[in-house]
DNA sequence: CCTACCGATCGGTAGG
DNA sequence: CCTACCGATCGGTAGG
């Protein structure tokens, strides 16, 4: 069966900046620089080494080669830095998962077949792992164990683009538990799985384990049933 | 020194105060009263509620009906305090998984024949979801999720513990893996299990979704093959 | 984006 | 275990 053309995720316009509800000062929409990217880079990291709570600051201004009071220039508050930190995250994520099956996609159709749930869950648990321990993979980790420290407008924000994400996965799960490759109910199965998958954060070390390719590879094994 | 000084039991009616400064080693040994178990409960709730930075000392003592300063009468300092925390989660998370091996064997033994490795894990694995989500389960989760806050010493003591409640896996896992039963490497499978089964904790609602029988079902399905 | 600064809070302590 | 307290640090701001 070919689930591809349900999965395929329209392309994003061009990331369009848009205030939501909230009023905010003019100031902090303005952010054409790459400071406020070192910023949130600096965040990132030292949010997800240290905490949100153990992080201060100033760690933060240091880090980013400015002095304590300047990251209030680009963000109203520490928790509006955060909630940034996990929204870049989460966009980059879901346009990473939206390429690499485009790509995935396209590259079965020139071969004249289609992606099999098999291939398709593949795609999007090797692009996870890419987002989770890859380059510049101190966002996500952030949002998955600070998201406590977000109010809960922001955190209402974050959990819709975190469904977006989730999404994607649904329909091949129920097509592989439809094939019986993936057996217990589809909704505890997503979770069983995210589960596993983040939690590689805790462990994974990259000089001594095994490539992104073979925790991949290893999932599938776990999860999956082979059909006979 | 008298020799009924040194046959005195350990119940000594009143604490003996030095003249200079406060006895502090001796006291942080001696926990008689059940003072400290609330304080124990009291922060382990908080620190998984609120996280460990997050949460104040003052907090702590308020939940235990003291004053701000007394908790340091009972611990060091706010440190030590989460590693008891943590100390007390996996020798309690300890006992509940012997006494659940050493259960489900009797009862075998009692019909007659042994575990089946299946059968060992489904013990293990609702074993784990009562220490995750179960009453009294603040403990294991400040443990997952605050092991960053603690010293060097202090995390390599919880991670022998940690090492002990693993390691009654590991022969579970291996045999399962030799009967075809459990596919990939046995120790990145135990890691992706303990992720699946650790996530729980951030998404598990008593009220609105499965029993805990429900959920081990769920992951003996889920990882488990049937060999023919 | 920096300088200079403030009020609040925090972990922890002395002495009883 | 309480009272009274302290030094340090933190998020955040006024004004340039």
């Amino acid at each position: 069966m070919s689930i591809a053309t349900e999965l395929s995720e329209p392309s994003l316009p061009e990331p369009v900046r848009r205030t939501r509800g909230r009023p905010r000062k003019a100031v902090h929409e303005r952010d054409d620089g790459n400071r406020r990217q070192e910023l949130l880079r600096a965040a990132a990291r030292l949010f997800r080494q240290q905490g949100f709570d153990a992080t201060s600051t100033r760690d933060i201004a240091t880090a980013a080669g400015m002095r304590s009071g300047s990251p209030f220039y680009h963000f109203e508050n520490k928790e509006a830095l955060l909630a940034a930190v996990m929204r870049e995250g989460m966009q980059s994520a879901l346009q990473r998962q939206a390429a690499a099956m485009d790509t995935a996609v396209a590259q079965a159709a020139a071969q004249g077949h289609t992606l099999s749930a098999r291939e398709c869950l593949q795609v999007l648990v090797r692009s996870h792992f890419e987002v989770l321990l890859g380059p510049d993979s101190d966002f996500i980790p952030v949002m998955l164990y600070e998201w406590r420290s977000l109010s809960a407008a922001q955190r209402s924000e974050v959990n819709r683009l975190k469904d977006g994400y989730e999404a994607v996965w649904v329909p091949v799960l129920k097509a592989l538990h439809a094939s019986g490759e993936l057996q217990g109910e589809p909704g505890l199965a997503r979770m069983m799985l995210f589960g596993a998958l983040n939690w590689s954060v805790q462990w994974y070390d990259p000089a001594r384990q095994a490539t992104l390719d073979d925790l991949t590879q290893s999932v599938l094994q776990l999860f999956l049933k082979t059909t006979s």
